[in-house]
DNA sequence: TCCTCTATAGAACGTTGTTCTCTAGTTGTG
DNA sequence: CACAACTAGAGAACAACGTTCTATAGAGGA
């Protein structure tokens, strides 16, 4: 685990110190949510001061802009899909990958959001959440280019398909959902805006 | 306007300090922003002492869901149609006017949703949010009853409705949204998710 | 007119994000 | 191996936050 203080006023290395106190926060961030990531409790089970977290990430937007970035490269993975010979599966798999993401980690889900409303975030990180949104874009070309969707711009439905996802997850997060079977009616509505999109 | 002070140190007439409250509340919002949005700031703007928000809301918390209620409330007048010969069009119009309350409040819709994460709301502010659901609810079951939607059960059609307007909106006021017409995209989805519901 | 009660203005407290200072640890040089 | 210069971080300190406390101003009944 990260975080072990040696002793007292020790050095600690600093290559590690940043691993720490990202891990410190996520593993805050899950436990005991949003209110409780404070920099000093961050900071305290990284084992460093509070004074760690401005020398690496300038201030607390900061650290909770590194969550993000490392929100949406773990998202990246998680709607990654392997080659399959029906675009369209394909495309749904990634979907549900996508939501299994967000109900395995609805803290950093919500916070990854949160922050592109409330902070100014760097053209980087906005980088890394549109790398996952180009994942998007490219398995809705496969679907076109198949002629499994109808041919058109691929970034307008792949954006019609993540807004879906996004909300679907949020208000599922959120626990306001007024569905039976929540995972159903996530994969009915991707169903119907795929059948829907032609 | 709400929140002149006449004297210092006056008895406020007490019937209309609540309404003052929130009327403050929900400008400061929408000028300066939810960091901005403090016990302070609030009962500053609104010509009270701190003391005020507590002994009408009990703590922040409760002046958040007032706002919470107040959102809600001013939504359902937003999706509210008048009858229609066309029970898809009434509907898509609808949809249209939620989209138009986010993009009016920004602010305002975003602190609502927030609010259903961070914080244990009481039942009677839930109904409040159901209320706005029940008319979309009530909307695909006109477009069920006429023919123009496959039967089946309202309230799953009418969530996958929400979840992807909430999401469309939610990434439009965040600025993360990828399309060129963002208006048009939305119009798009949902006409797209209507034309796949059958 | 006085008394009682309620509501609240203003001060005070603990915790937050942030900054400052001083020292311990590291690194370069002989 | 010894010493000096530099750097990074530990801990204290500060402003602002949500919240609580207390003394008092105002309202209402006799």
């Amino acid at each position: 685990m990260a975080g072990v203080r040696q002793d007292a006023r020790t050095r600690t290395s600093s290559l590690e110190v940043t691993a720490s106190l990202i891990d410190a926060a996520l593993a805050i961030l899950e436990e005991a949510g949003l209110p409780a990531l404070t920099v000093r409790a961050v900071a305290t089970r990284a084992g460093v001061a509070p004074m760690g977290v401005y020398s690496r990430f300038g201030n607390k937007d900061g650290l909770l802009e590194a969550l993000f970035v490392h929100g949406f490269d773990t998202l990246e993975v998680a709607i990654e899909t392997r080659s399959d010979a029906n675009p369209l599966r394909r495309l749904s798999i990634g979907c549900l990958g996508y939501r299994q993401f967000a109900i395995d980690n609805p803290q950093l889900y919500h916070l990854m959001f949160e922050q592109m409303m409330l902070l100014e975030l760097s053209p980087e990180s906005r980088e890394a959440a549109k790398r996952s949104f180009m994942i998007l874009v490219d398995r809705v070309q496969d679907a076109m280019n198949s002629g499994d969707l109808t041919n058109g711009d691929s970034t307008e439905v792949a954006q019609e398909l993540w807004s879906a996802m996004h909300g679907a997850v949020s208000l599922e997060i959120a626990g306001v959902h007024f569905a039976q079977d929540r995972a159903a009616n996530f994969a009915a509505m991707i169903n119907a805006l795929i059948r829907g999109l032609g």
